[in-house]
Order: structure tokens, then sequence, then C-alpha cells
DNA sequence: TTCATTTGACCGAG
DNA sequence: CTCGGTCAAATGAA
């Protein structure tokens, strides 16, 4: 990947969390609107997720040709880990979501998944009748490399507000090597994972880590999070010059997800951080839009 | 030329 | 038979 793509992918997620601050700052000023299902906290949520993710990508150092797996380490959460499954037929591979609710994962967004932390390639789509919506197929780039037998599909179930569903089925098993230096190639034990996962902390990316835990995340993708985590507290020094409150924040247990959507089964929690993020943005807001991250 | 996406066909489940 | 999931040839972009 070269600089470029670098370069978008990190104005994608700029642009991703300038339209989620919009809707965000419409909510506020007009708090009796119907917002549709999408929670501000949901909104919040994203406009973090995005800023983080532009950062990790600007401030990610320059990469070697084989930088598919490094892309990853900046990242937003790969999904958690779906139980590993028996292999499949070839051909129709049916999963009862209803009654088999833990080989699955999804997630609900006001915009098109199209950053999620994998490569995924499109292999089909379907106009849904029950809906009347086309669903789109996608299984991880890998599938044949490493035969990963990740898939997911996106499917828009609700038009206004739009509200996209992404579907995650099985788990990757691509994840290996995902660093740089070649220092380190074991794939992390998805337990000892959750362990350190519940050291690193950051905004939006604790729930990467937090998700990554059963997909091997490298420890320098965990180095990079640190890194960012420390910028994080320097911008929070700056905004409020307290030095306590942040590491209090940044180290506190925190607590889980948005409605809409199902969790991974993480025993930490978000929601002191995300609080403390949101909090931010609900301060004034467009400061926060102009807020430097250092990226000039 | 290579690789990802599109799209109609095919298949299995219900 | 219908529906949803996958395959694979055709197509397009880089």
């Amino acid at each position: 990947m070269n600089m470029n793509s670098h370069h978008e992918k990190a104005v994608q997620a700029i642009m991703y969390g300038h339209s989620c601050a919009m809707r965000l700052k419409l909510r506020l000023d007009d708090p009796m609107a119907d917002g549709g299902p999408v929670s501000s906290y949901d909104l919040a949520k994203s406009i973090v997720d995005c800023f983080s993710n532009a950062i990790s990508i600007l401030t990610d150092k320059p990469k070697s040709e084989d930088d598919q797996f490094s892309d990853l380490s900046s990242s937003p959460p790969p999904p958690p880990p779906p139980p590993p499954q028996e292999s499949h037929s070839k051909k129709k591979r049916k999963i009862d979501i209803t009654t088999n609710p833990s080989e699955y994962w999804r997630d609900d967004s006001p915009d098109p998944i199209y950053y999620d932390g994998y490569l995924w390639r499109k292999y089909g789509q379907k106009c849904i009748k029950k809906s009347n919506q086309q669903r789109s197929y996608y299984r991880c780039s890998y599938n044949k490399d490493h035969n990963c037998e990740a898939r997911k599909h996106e499917q828009k179930i609700k038009d206004n507000p739009p509200v996209y569903r992404t579907t995650y089925f099985g788990h990757h098993t691509c994840n290996i090597n995902h660093n740089q230096d070649g220092s380190f190639t074991a794939v992390l034990d998805p337990v000892d994972d959750l362990k350190s996962a519940n050291m690193i902390r950051f905004g939006n990316d604790l729930d990467y880590v937090k998700k990554s835990h059963s997909t091997g995340l490298s420890l320098s993708v965990k180095h990079e999070e640190d890194l960012i985590r420390e910028k994080t507290v320097d911008q929070y020094r700056e905004i409020t010059g307290d030095d306590q409150d942040c590491q209090h924040v940044m180290e506190e247990d925190l607590s889980s997800s948005p409605s809409g959507s199902y969790p991974p089964p993480s025993s930490s929690s978000d929601s002191d951080c995300i609080a403390f993020m949101s909090d931010m943005l609900f301060e004034d807001l467009d400061s926060w839009d102009q807020f430097d991250f250092g990226m000039h």
C-alpha cells in the first residue's frame, strides 16, 4: 500500500467522522427532532472511531511493501471472535443465527462500514425479498492464502435515517505476522490477548483492542495503540489542564456497548472513556471539529 | 496483465 | 416452488 492510499484512508475516516459530527450537531441543535434509531452515544462513538483511525493512519511510519497486514495495525477493531467453526462444505453453508447466536456478530451503523480493519472481497450481492434491500456478501481477502473462513454480509435495513447492518460470520485465521518488522510472529492466544487488551485503552480504540482479542492482534499493533493513547492524554491535558483525571479516565475499567449491536463477550467496558470523549463533543462540538490532532 | 467487483446461474433448505 | 448463499464468468479499473 502506498502513501496515497494511506492518505485516502485517512481522508475517508475524517470525512466519515465529520458526517457523524454533523448529525450529532443537528441532534444537539434540535433535541426534540426524531433522530432515528442511532443514539447520540453511537454517533459520538463513531466520531471518536473515525478520528482515531485517521490519527493512526497518519502517524503510521512508512512501511515495507508487505504492509497489507501492517495496514491492519492502524485499523479499527476486528470483529469479536465467534468460536472456531468446523470446516464447511464447498457449497452452501447456512448459519442459523436464531439458534446459533454465538456464531455470528453484527453491527448496525448509519453508514456502510467500508473500513473495519480487515480486507474483504465481495463475492456476491442479492436483493433480499423480505426487506426489499440489497445485501452484499464479503469474505476475507485471505480466504485462499490463509484458508481464512471469515465472512460478512452488509445490508441496508432502514432508509430514513439509513441504518446498515453488517453481520460477521466465522473468525479470521489469516491473522499472522501483522507486524512490520518481523520481531513478533506468533499469534496471540485469545485469552492472553484479552488480558493484555484490558491494559490498553484509548477512546474507541479500546474497542478495537477489546474486539481484537480473538484475532491475534500483534504486539506492534498494541504499541501503536499505546502511542495513540499517549497522544490523547496530551490532548486531554491541553483541553482540561487536568493531569490526574486523564490517567484515571484512560485506565479505569470501562463498560460496554451501544444498543443495536452485539458486543463481544468482553469483561471490560468503555463507557467512562467514551463518556469523556463524548463530553468533549457535547461541550464544544465546534472546537472539537477544529481540534488540532497534530496532523499538519 | 492482474486483480477486484458485478451479476446471473446454480444449489440446498424449507 | 421460493429464498438466500455461493460460484464463477464477464467486466472494469489500475
